[in-house]
DNA sequence: CTGAAAGCGCTAACAG
DNA sequence: CTGTTAGCGCTTTCAG
């Protein structure tokens, strides 16, 4: 690999001259950018980004932490969040560091760690369940920081967030249309903003509704298809006729504990889940969910982590998008 | 954020020998390493890492580039491999820089530029679709590089695959053993190892077990859901009563035209997919399926490439990890 | 046992 | 219009 002081040698300028050329930062003549070009050519010249970033303190680099429990193999929700940041990061240049919490917050707090000490022109992250972390002081003041699905409420900053209160609140009220009454209701883990704002979009869908919120229909447990399953189940002999099931891991579960027990769907049972997977179209019956805007999530955060890079000192950006009642066969 | 040099004033010693307390790299006194340590705690120290990257021309960064069509929101069979290469790199203290080429050989090459150009100590990557591409001189000296999933012919480096010849096989033969005989197969676009050697598994167990191959049986699109829809039903008016096909996305389009056709699994028509999701064990009837080690790849892969890293020296590694027949009732 | 200082490759004053 | 040079923060040789 050729520096710059080769390059320079070789094209008969300074070293002041190539970069200039290099990064068009200020003018050069026509003949002498030819004859830099050339020299690069011939040594086959990359720009060394280490010692760029060393420099000018910008690595175009960006980390993402997301929270994937490492035995869940079916929760691909952040994976499409990763994969449509890492797309519109390119359109503008930048590398993308992907790091996974794992759900825990001593993982979470070191991966933070590293990042703090290497030069990341910002990060984007989706924090961990789990209240009462201290999360403003965490980050070096060094690069601007963008949460993504779940805001903490020790959290001040920038956020882009999905409306599942009122797509739940839609949901339900739509299951309510179709004359249920006993509805229950599965959450994953409560605690986080995205499982409570579902839980009250629920209550707030039975209450418009004028009906009774009891607490024997609402069950929660960590994301998983088993415990999906098992809550399915004790839902299902308490006689309910309907079951919003508020994540797509537990969704799985659910339609598993119904098809094997043989449950008609919706005769007996009717279901709505949470987020919208191609595989969710040929069960049968085709599941009615919510889908959420998983790539518009990863757009809305990259977007605004750059206007930060780009030295944006507005005040703290809150951006709600909002999800779809996709309704199918399942109600 | 402050700097070693700091740290040596503040605990009134030199630069050299704050870097060597934080690197274990020559003996100091125990009571020069407290001060010193105390000198790091007060000042929150944290050691640079793009100038310690510039200077030990080591970045403890790997890059990892996978091809995942962008409007193919479902396979993400990749996704679960960059998930366990993320998981062991952590493990040893590296980080994961990923990239995805969307299948196409442009941005492929592109990625690999910047890398060449950004001190990763190494490279993961699935090669896009395609054969005589020129990997060889593609990657510039400077860190090792090992293949995963797809080998192309150009390539004579490290590479982790699955046999997926052997699996087919299998797969093929479970089969024929339930009495098939016209037996139909579909497939992704062909000319990648891994696709091909799927065919050549389909092919060498028909033979194997005496029955006539068919060309009208073999059926080749781009993996898609729709394509496998569409190739599904191509093959159900073909007559054939037994369907293998090569690959998850493709197996939920062939499920969905199954279903919509109320045609019978298996009793009309038996199928065999690839890959397994837990969304495949909730479908009716259970999916049989091929399932691919995709957390030994990632495993592997990373394996093969620290130990390259290291300074292993030995020539070309080639590891095939096998796949395994999971039976269950569409068959 | 420790320090001085060179230098990794680059950018950007400052100086013509 | 271009060159000289300091210095980003660190590692490491050479010299005590």
């Amino acid at each position: 690999m050729s520096s710059i002081k080769e390059v320079a040698k070789e094209a008969n300028v300074s070293t002041a001259t190539v970069s200039h050329v290099l990064n068009e930062t200020r003018y050069v003549a026509e003949e002498t950018k030819m004859k830099v070009y050339a020299a690069m050519q011939r040594l086959n010249y990359q720009p060394n980004r280490v010692a760029r970033s060393l420099r000018s303190r910008k690595s175009y680099t960006i980390g993402l932490i997301v929270p994937l429990v490492a035995d869940d193999t079916s929760n691909f929700f952040f994976m499409s969040i990763a994969n449509s940041i890492e797309k519109y990061l390119k359109e503008k240049g930048y590398n993308l560091i992907l790091s996974n919490s794992d759900e825990q917050f001593e993982t979470e707090r070191e991966q933070v760690e590293v990042f703090n000490a290497q030069f990341i022109d910002g990060l984007i992250m989706a924090p961990v369940n789990g209240a009462g972390k201290n999360y403003e002081d965490a980050f070096s003041e060094d690069y601007p920081v963008v949460f993504i699905d779940r805001k903490p409420k020790s959290w001040g900053g920038d956020t882009v967030l999905v409306n599942n209160y009122q797509a739940t609140f839609e949901a339900v009220s739509a299951l309510v249309a179709k004359g249920h009454e006993q509805i229950g209701l599965i959450s994953g883990t409560l605690g986080i903003t995205t499982s409570n704002d579902r839980l009250e979009g629920y209550k707030a869908a039975l209450m418009h509704h004028h009906l009774s919120i009891n607490n024997e229909l609402i069950r929660e447990a960590p994301a998983t298809l088993n415990d999906g399953y098992r809550l399915t189940a004790e839902l299902y002999n308490k006689g309910v006729t309907a079951i919003f099931i508020a994540n797509n891991v537990m969704t799985m579960g659910a339609v598993s504990y119904l098809q094997e027990h043989r449950v008609p769907i919706p005769d007996q049972i009717a279901i709505i889940g949470y987020d919208d997977y191609d595989w969710m179209r040929i069960v049968s019956p085709p599941l009615s969910v919510v889908r959420q805007p998983a790539h518009e999530i990863g757009k809305a955060a990259v977007n605004q982590l750059l206007k930060r890079i780009h030295g944006d000192q507005a005040s703290a950006y809150e951006e709600w998008l909002e999800a779809e009642l996709v309704i199918r066969g399942s109600i």
